[in-house]
DNA sequence: CTTCACTTAGTGATCGATCACTTCGCTGGG
DNA sequence: CCCAGCGAAGTGATCGATCACTAAGTGAAG
């Protein structure tokens, strides 16, 4: 607290003056501090101490055209599942970046005007979208900052493209048809969104390329009421024996509607969900659902990135970000 | 695609010499157009338009020390409520602040570091952190840059300050007494927490001024099977008829495992979770639990922030952010 | 003793905007 | 006819760092 008379921050020139050097000199000590002479260094380094100096980075960045910060962008943050972040936030912090985490509300254009806005800024080195933006802007260097548009999440953050691979549901139709399963139904999410669709086409498919029989496709909005409702509608006799629910809420929803009219699962019904979600293993019957490496994708995603920036090319091998966990709520059919 | 030439961004000098006007001209037409001639209004917009010019915000930032940027430290992303951070990007939004989100991995002396480091570096305006930071640094104007910090999680993002506001726990256990319940449990979370420390202390505090009996605290960890451990621990008879978890994991293992001994909830036991996580109302019987605002809690911390910018002091009004939800999981006492 | 290479430090330009101040051009009153 | 008054636009300095060059010092080789 030596310093009550300026109220502003020590300048790199305050620092040279004090320490009895050129400017240039303190900011080599910042830069390369191997290539200065000990005694100079220890001069610089007791005037930095002294002032408490710390670069000004906005200065420095709008010097070298580098600040050394990636955004990430999801389209809200009531949606976004923070394992995602995780991931894309620990393969930045590995590269040596700082993450800037940037919630984008409004609709697709909106949201690739602001995009493209934060890339012009000159605020950040490069960007992830786990929002859609539009095509034209991927890869558009008209700012020379490289975005990634990992288009796996719609405007609500649900999945599109990794996300949207559906095919887990293939493993989960077969894992039942092995258990006896001839008859299903499908609870679809909202199909507004692209995974919902997905999910629905591949039940669709799967159903009839192995020879089983769908009793139909109800549609449904992601919540536990559309599974509830879903299950409350269909009849006593002659029904499927097996629900594939879009979510794990879905799935819930239509497990309670099922113990509501008598049916026991999965003895008289099984009922599969999407998501493993935490509370999902401990409901009675625990919950088959579908496990997401939301780590691996965000981590992918950043990974994509920081090769782009290195102008290197990276290969994009798929992987496997689904996985079939098989619980309670899944049993033989009934006879 | 005409610039083919250059491949860097155009400049506003670039603009001024297209538009034939001086560069500070163009620079009033972005801060305050309403001082332009109509007609040369014109010939900057057809020539910012023709170049596809933006401002170049970190030189705007240098020039005017100001940045219109935000920031939020959360302490890791793992465990970051998104829903806490969409009352803080709701509230910044509204101001006309761009909002950035920081996780910053480590404990509280490396944190505090590097959020100094933040404010120093002149690239946001202010900062409000969800991490606890030591507090020599709040409103330590070293750099002129507000810092709040919401001292509401500890370093694992669980609830200290506000959120470890337990009451809710009195309410509770209340109701439960009124229900007929004289014997309690109560299965802690982490004791490293804060708000598991809180919810332990108010339990037994309440228990006590109520002329209730307490008959023991079984030291859990947050997760579901610290929840199962503790109940089938319990004695067969003589034991309590509510059992108070820590949070709603805790809650559903201690339920699983009270089914698996033949114990009814709530008939035999009476069982309370805290969180109000979405699948609990779901489980059957469907969890009694806590919700917790944490929007307001976001919301409040981003707008004492914004009010501190403004150099207002805000009145701290406390407010209510707990609220018990009662459901199947909780009934009358057993005989 | 000179030369040369190499290390270390200094000088001034530069990045792209805004700010403070000056100048220009028009209008209307005395 | 002149000049004050005012709005619109221009000029040059400035923010705080780094970059490109230049200059000076050092030590070894010829």
């Amino acid at each position: 607290m030596t310093d009550t008379a300026s109220h502003r921050r020590p300048t790199i020139m305050e620092v040279a003056r004090l320490a009895e050097v050129s400017h240039q000199t303190v900011s080599r000590y910042f830069r390369a501090p191997d290539g200065l002479k000990p005694a100079t260094k220890a001069r610089v380094q007791a005037a930095v101490d002294q002032l408490n100096y710390r670069p000004n980075l906005v200065a420095r960045s709008m010097r070298t055209r580098r600040t050394g910060r990636l955004a990430v962008v999801v389209p809200t943050l009531a949606y976004s599942p923070a394992r995602m972040l995780a991931g894309a936030s620990a393969a930045a912090h590995a590269a040596g970046y700082a993450l800037e985490v940037l919630a984008l509300e409004g609709g697709a254009e909106e949201r690739t005007e602001r995009v493209a806005e934060l890339a012009d800024s000159g605020q950040v080195d490069g960007i992830v979208s786990f929002a859609p933006v539009l095509a034209s802007l991927e890869l558009q260097a008209s700012s020379g900052t490289p975005i990634v548009a990992s288009a796996d999440f719609d405007d609500e953050m649900r999945g599109i493209g990794e996300l949207a691979d559906a095919s887990a549901l293939v493993d989960l139709i077969r894992g039942l048809a092995e258990r006896g399963h001839r008859r299903f139904l499908h609870i679809t999410g909202d199909l507004q969104f692209a995974s919902a669709r997905a999910r629905r086409d591949t039940y669709l498919e799967t159903v009839a390329s192995l020879g089983l029989e769908s009793t139909g496709v109800i549609e449904g909005d992601w919540s536990a009421e559309s599974g509830m409702a879903a299950v409350r509608g269909l009849p006593e006799h002659d029904r499927a024996t097996a629900v594939m629910a879009a979510n794990d809420l879905v799935a819930a929803g239509a497990i309670r509607a099922a113990m509501d009219r008598g049916w026991r699962v999965p003895d008289d019904l099984s009922v599969t969900g999407w998501d493993d979600q935490q509370l999902g293993r401990l409901m009675s019957p625990a919950l088959t659902s579908v496990e997401v490496d939301l780590e691996g994708l965000g981590s992918r995603a950043m990974t994509r990135l920081i090769t782009a920036l290195r102008g290197e090319r990276a290969p994009t091998e798929a992987q496997q970000i689904h996985r079939v966990i098989w619980r309670e709520s899944t049993g033989p059919a009934p006879d």
